[in-house]
DNA sequence: CTGAATCCCGAACGATACTG
DNA sequence: CAGTATCGTTCGGGATTCAG
């Protein structure tokens, strides 16, 4: 029991975002993305087609579109289905990984809905502060 | 009762983190960023200085921390208090309104650290199929 | 329709040096 | 210790064009 097959019950690695070498930073990394997380959540409503996700995010590129799309899928957090019809069509789905992910992400969506407000209050003031301090060092 | 003092009930405004020119926009761009999930959760811990975040968060160079930091400040996230010992000591510390943030954020943090081999696996997987694919191209 | 490829610019970043 | 300032560089991302 004390050596040989080493797999079976491996120490838990221990992974922690804040080694620059781990392997989550990359997944930090990749959630650090404007769209990855409106994408995420669309998804997870239902299949999506190219032209319409890029309809219903406003903003996005074509280009950074496919990237982030193609990304995702790498990661294994979306499908991409090519159907032959002429013209092509291609639909987007979420994975039951990537479902778990966008649970996650809309409730950082919902947390921005919530306290958007109080953001924009915060920046007002602490740009109210900074104004009168500049003044006061030019006075 | 027809016409008049709209303020009262206002609507609730349509927030939504799909229109482009909408507010919550901002806050998400601003959540998307490599160290602001690394530094959100750091303070959520307790109360840091300046340096001792920089090298409890690795990677992070001083002058991105920096101005991350006070971003974060002006959206009423953080706290910055300067104590005028010499030499100047400054502490940062989360606000309440941070700290809902942060335990949001948190969940992502450990999203990655959980789900990482998953992701891994799955980007082996998609590119060992790339290969195959392109291999096939060259046949 | 769904992309891939190209060009191009501004923002962001790292390194360094300097200040209080 | 806790920054700010400047510089040189990289890189993401927009607009456009071409292809399957």
């Amino acid at each position: 029991m004390s050596l040989g097959h080493p797999a079976e019950t491996a120490p838990p690695p221990p992974y922690s975002v804040y080694s620059e070498s781990c392997p989550t930073r990359l997944v930090l990394d990749r959630l650090a993305d404007k769209w990855v997380t409106l994408i995420l959540v669309r998804l997870a409503e239902g299949p999506r087609r190219f032209n319409e996700l890029r309809r219903g995010i406003e903003g996005v590129s074509q280009k950074v579109l496919s990237q982030t799309l193609k990304r995702l899928e790498r990661d294994g957090l979306i499908v991409r289905r090519a159907f032959p019809t002429v013209p092509v069509t291609v639909e987007y789905s979420i994975t039951p990984l990537g479902r778990t992910l966008a649970e996650t992400v809309q409730a950082l969506a919902r947390w921005a809905e919530a306290h958007i407000e109080a953001v924009m209050a915060a920046q007002a003031a602490y740009d109210a502060q900074i104004g009168a301090q500049a003044s006061r060092a030019t006075t």
